[in-house]
RNA sequence: GGCCUCGUCGUCUAGCGGUUAGGACACUUGGUUCUCAACCAAGAAAUCAGGGGUUCGAAUCCCCUCGAGGCUGCCA
């Protein structure tokens, strides 16, 4: 049974990285590689994997409730959900207790009652001496003396593992086969002096609480994995299976960071990303599939394989994700995308004006830029009137215009052949002849179409337009 | 500093001993067109980080160097 889980920790918001080693557990278990007709596709879809929602709250000083919510209201924004969870951490402070004390009686572990103080003392003069720093181990062996002193002077202490040195190897999903020296490493802590368990032993502990069979999180993890495999022999512990996922890094190849730009989720529900569309490039980043690169989740559910995930940090490059987004766009129909305008928070739109905006958008945020001139009037210098033709060949066009258009019937297509016919009258340029009164129905040399645009609007508000231009000539 | 990981067009990548090093985004040009998009066509863009090997032959295998990132906390 494939057992997969996302454990965040509510020290920020959910951001990009986050979300992209969610989606990569989550496909990883829901993937079924076999068509329906595949006789395997029943029992791949009966043995589909679980994922766990585990939040790691066990920094008390900068996890918050506020950034829980906004982990889990975004996954599930995403359309990311778990079949287990969330568990938070500090709700199970009695089960890693039990397993610390475990440790403590076989001598596996045992009390430190260094202070934060002699801590930073003994780093300070390692790095002095150039040499790495590494807990002495000097609480190891205390005598009984020295312990009654200790206790006597109400030191608080934090639990310590031994770490035994050895080569540690596993298998990794990603990189394959990873090797590190143990000895390197000192003995670092499992219970903090306030009963909170650290990162290292909490993982460990939940993982196989959890009976996790495959952990897939971020390449930061990689060097930390040896001191958690130390810990699952000590416990008796299965070792599951790793995947680290290269990070995803600024398109200058930093560490990505809130100082580039955006990484929290949210901020790109803000910008008016499509959920299809960052599921989409986020599993774009680090993994290719065969064909297309659009592809829904049911197609990426079908596609993914972790083995095809990419060695290398991968950079984060808005410019094709606007495309993703676009695509996305254009894939709804008008109906849908009149929907995803309302929920994003604007008015709900006539499918005749999602019908000419769909093509031209990358992003719902974009609604207004295209659609406000429709709403309300329309503000614009003067000189924009004027391009390529001279103030009289304006003024002729509008003319012409309000004589002309006042009986026709108000349709695009009408409203097309007629202008051609004035333009051809005028001598002019049908583009140059349109020119002017884009500017004079949209404000802008950039719009939606004409014609279009004015069969929405209606020959009142058109006239109303045209006229107003007219009289800044 | 030590340890670990990674290194193919600007970006995401295909490639797994013999390819004109392929695709996508972005970019440029042309077509279409009432503008902008969308769409179609073409183009530019990679001394495969560098240097040594191994081999008839290396982006692919080995070694070294360089560069980037990660870990080295009573943070996760």
């Amino acid at each position: 049974m494939i057992r997969v889980r996302f454990a965040p920790s509510p020290t920020g918001k959910l951001h990009i990285g986050n979300a992209r080693a969610f989606l990569f557990n989550f496909l990883f278990a829901k993937q079924s590689r076999f068509s329906s007709d595949d006789e395997r596709f029943l029992f791949a879809k009966k043995n589909k994997g679980k994922i766990v929602l585990r939040i790691e709250d066990t920094d008390r000083d900068r996890s918050t409730l506020e950034n829980e919510k906004d982990i889990i209201e975004n996954l599930k924004w995403l359309g990311l959900s778990w079949d287990e969870g969330p568990f938070r951490q500090m709700d199970r402070l009695k089960i890693y207790q039990k397993y610390a004390g475990k440790l403590f009686k076989e001598k596996k572990a045992y009390y430190c009652y260094c202070t934060p103080g002699e801590l930073a003392k003994e780093k300070e003069e390692q790095l002095l001496k150039k040499m790495p720093p590494k807990y002495s181990g000097r609480c190891r062996d205390l005598t009984f003396d020295q312990i009654k002193k200790y206790e006597k002077e109400d030191r608080r202490k934090a639990i310590r593992f031994k770490v035994t040195s050895k080569i540690v190897e596993f298998e990794d999903l990603i990189h394959g086969k990873v090797r590190f020296d143990t000895g390197l490493e000192g003995d670092f802590v499992l219970i903090k002096s306030d009963g909170v368990p650290t990162f290292h032993f909490g993982v460990v502990v939940d993982d196989a609480e959890m009976k996790i069979s495959h952990v897939i999180r971020g390449e930061d993890h990689l060097s930390n994995t040896p001191k958690q495999i130390l810990l699952q022999k000590a416990l008796g512990f299965l070792t599951p299976k790793y995947a680290h996922i290269p990070l995803i890094l600024n398109p200058d190849r930093s560490k990505m960071s809130k100082r580039y730009g955006a990484v929290d989720i949210s901020s790109y529900r803000e910008m008016g990303y499509l959920t299809e569309s960052l599921i989409n490039y986020f599993a774009l980043l680090g993994w290719t599939p065969g064909g297309t690169e659009i592809l829904n989740m049911k197609d990426l559910i079908k596609d993914f394989s972790i083995e095809n995930i990419q060695k290398s940090p991968a950079a984060f490059y808005k410019e094709k994700l606007d495309w993703v987004c676009g695509e996305w766009i254009r894939k709804l129909t008008p109906k849908e995308l009149q929907e995803r305008v309302v929920d994003f928070g604007y008015q709900k739109l006539d499918l005749k004006i999602i019908e000419i905006i769909q093509p031209r958008m990358k992003r719902l945020d974009e609604v207004p830029f295209w659609t406000s001139f429709f709403f309300q009037e329309v503000t614009y210098d003067k000189k924009l009137l004027v391009k390529d033709l001279d103030k009289n060949g304006v003024k002729a066009i509008f003319e012409i215009i309000l004589s002309q258009l006042a009986k026709i019937t108000w349709k695009t297509e009408s409203l097309k052949q007629k202008s051609r016919d004035l333009a051809d009258r005028l001598d002019l340029k049908f583009r140059d002849f349109v020119y002017p009164l884009r500017i004079s129905i949209t404000g802008n040399p950039i719009s939606t179409p004409l014609f279009e645009s004015m069969e929405i609007l209606g020959r009142e508000e058109c006239f109303k337009r045209f006229k107003n231009a007219l009289r800044k000539l």
